[in-house]
DNA sequence: TTAAACTTTCAAAAATTATTGAAAGTTTAT
DNA sequence: ATAAACTTTCAATAATTTTTGAAAGTTTAA
């Protein structure tokens, strides 16, 4: 395969997980854009390649630099600003782990955490149902929360190391 | 909080949860109503319950079959269809791992191995950086699959007892 | 059969989400 | 100050996804 068709497929293909995943697609493939670009891009050289309107850019943009995924970038002597994404992988998991984590599990469990304090008579079946469905779900959501706690302070090979030695 | 607030309450979190993770909110909702209902439900008091209509009740119901999570159930002398849900927390996580691996993980790993066969110059910075990100994911999504896969063979107080005496 | 009870389909409509692009805003150099 | 270079905003539009509901399909009982 060729270099030039190769990066093609790359952008759709990460644009498309993207959008499986709840991030929307222009943005995930201006992630995939400067994963695999080894100069920082500018918004114009962005909006071409990828034939997105200005705004649409700008706005992407700005999304991944609040992912922590991008990061603006100066020139000496230049008006323009530059992007270019962090190509650590490990450090990319981790940041949307956080960002998921703090946008989505934290709510959820501020939700089962109220909903557990439910009252009810315990010897009826719908309330023993729902109380049941909901400290299970409780109790599996912490142990999500602490897994992603470590997995964000934790090395990349640690991490892996331990996991997969478990799992042996 | 009374019972039938914290019931809505859970099947509007449940939703909004599916809808942040590629799930459609009405299909999160009834598996939410079925999650804590302890009778199995026909399509009719589904649709009523969350105010739908017929169409996409049958079309959620079809697709939560689908999905492993839900299952018909035949009662005796009656025509009608009733649905109940799995109500073990830990199979409806293996269920979900299970599907979204093979739905979207799968595919990824295929298109990255295709792409890791890409040729080119090793001197070029495009070629370079290109060749290191599809490198880079390849593992850590080689990582995550192994990890899944044990996960889907695993109890759920394994797992975790695991995980987490290795996390301490 | 036939008709009642129930389920499925799917084209059209509604709701939601993403994108555009032109205008407004900002910064820098002169 | 002014103008050029660049960025941001946002109302309008487009694209996508979800939902509706009536018609078609199926199953069962008599």
């Amino acid at each position: 395969m060729e270099l030039a068709a190769a990066k093609l497929k790359f952008i759709e293909a990460w644009g498309k997980l993207g959008s499986e995943w709840g991030i929307n697609r222009t943005m995930a493939q201006v992630h995939a854009l400067l994963l695999i670009s080894p100069e920082a891009l500018t918004t114009e050289e962005i909006m071409e390649t990828l034939s997105i309107s200005r705004g649409n850019a700008n706005m992407t943009l700005r999304d991944l630099i609040g992912w922590g995924l991008i990061e603006k970038q100066h020139k000496a002597g230049e008006r323009k600003e530059y992007f270019f994404a962090d190509k650590d992988v490990w450090n990319i998991a981790r940041q949307v782990a956080k960002e998921r984590k703090k946008r989505e599990l934290e709510p959820v469990l501020k939700v089962l955490n109220e909903l557990s304090t439910v009252t009810g008579d315990e010897k009826d079946p719908e309330f023993k149902t729902f109380k049941k469905s909901v400290t299970d779900i409780n109790k599996l959501a912490i142990n999500v929360d602490k897994t992603l706690e470590t997995m964000l302070k934790a090395e990349e090979s640690w991490f892996w190391g331990s996991v997969l030695k478990v799992f042996k």
